[in-house]
DNA sequence: TACGGGCGTTCGTCAAATCGAACGAGCAGA
DNA sequence: TCTGCTCGTTCGATTTGACGAACGCCCGTA
């Protein structure tokens, strides 16, 4: 797989972008973050290749994120598939997944509603890597969680895991959910 | 705002992690990285500070985004259950507002799990330029909306309207919900 | 007009990251 | 056993990123 854009301008526009949203100058960012202010020039022209510990410390003196600043800015377009809602519907008999908002491009997050009648424990695969569930029940009781770690859940509880690992599904009761997956 | 882990360590761990998962030598990652064997041995070892130009091939050989090499590893398994968690300071007392998951700044959407009880209609105000609103009704009746446009839920339903523009929440039962508030 | 202060850029120096080569260890096969 | 290969580490040489100082610039203000 790879990665779409080289990080030396993206990093640039992102500290400028960043700092212009926090609204300090130059020099005053590199005291807090304590740089030179050459260096953080050069960056922000996009003359040089920060260490991590300089692009680190410009990420804390920001207060956003690491990746906010390597990666581009509107989540390059990870393409959600159209068809993986309707998947998990078709090849399950008891599972039915209604998929409510899907995350148009450049967001990051899909809302289902999960509907389980209770049967043998379903094994989901892996999603895409970096994906992270959140599931909220509401109503029945669903036993669920990544293989190994499974933990049974009563209407109001919420549970998150990785989504990028196997993980079970298994309705005790005719249970339905909220699932929201969480793409990178 | 502070980060939460030095990268130093973290990078080398998720190195070796991802390597092992690919399975392949650290002389051959090197090797289709461009980079000096020495180079990515010291960084495995913890020692170093890697620029972001020879993190980033190490990303693409790895066929991994970049932030997986230096973010710790994001999401464990977690639970909260339904009486469980943090609430929110509740500008009316007939709600209770428990966040569930943040977007850990940068991400555009947050999970609330939302407690009502039943009395007169709750105003919100709007919130920022271009946010949504996702709700699923957990149990109880819910009439809620735009202002103008309010409808009643019942459990299951799945609502979702603009943020930025006042909105009404109005539980004729005892109610809870998930809400997904998206930004930007 | 001259002054002080902050801004962002440029230049020379130094420390450090990267490289290339050599090393010992492990392993398969003749 | 000996050969040939790959692995991962260690050690000097060199490229290069980070620093500090100086520069020109733009504003308020005396």
């Amino acid at each position: 797989m790879h990665q779409p854009a080289p990080p030396l301008a993206t990093i640039a526009a992102a500290l400028r972008r960043e700092r212009g949203r926090v609204g300090i100058s130059l020099a005053e960012l590199a005291r807090r973050a304590g740089l030179a202010k050459s260096t953080l020039s050069q960056l922000e022209a996009g003359t040089g290749n920060p260490s991590i510990e300089t692009l680190w410390s410009l990420g804390v003196a920001l207060g956003v994120p690491f990746s906010r600043l390597v990666e581009p800015p509107t989540a390059q377009v990870r393409v959600i598939r159209a068809g993986e809602g309707q998947r998990l519907e078709a090849d399950q008999a008891d599972v039915l997944v209604k998929l409510l908002a899907a995350g148009a491009q450049g967001t990051r997050r899909d809302i289902y509603l999960m509907e389980l009648e209770p049967g043998q424990a379903r094994a989901a695969e892996a999603h895409i890597p970096g994906s992270i569930e959140h599931l909220v029940l509401g109503a029945g009781r669903l036993r669920t969680g990544p293989a190994g770690e499974e933990v049974e859940l009563a209407p109001g509880d919420y549970l998150t895991f990785p989504g990028d690992v196997p993980h079970h599904y298994e309705a005790l009761e005719t249970s339905w959910a909220v699932l929201v997956m969480e793409h990178r």
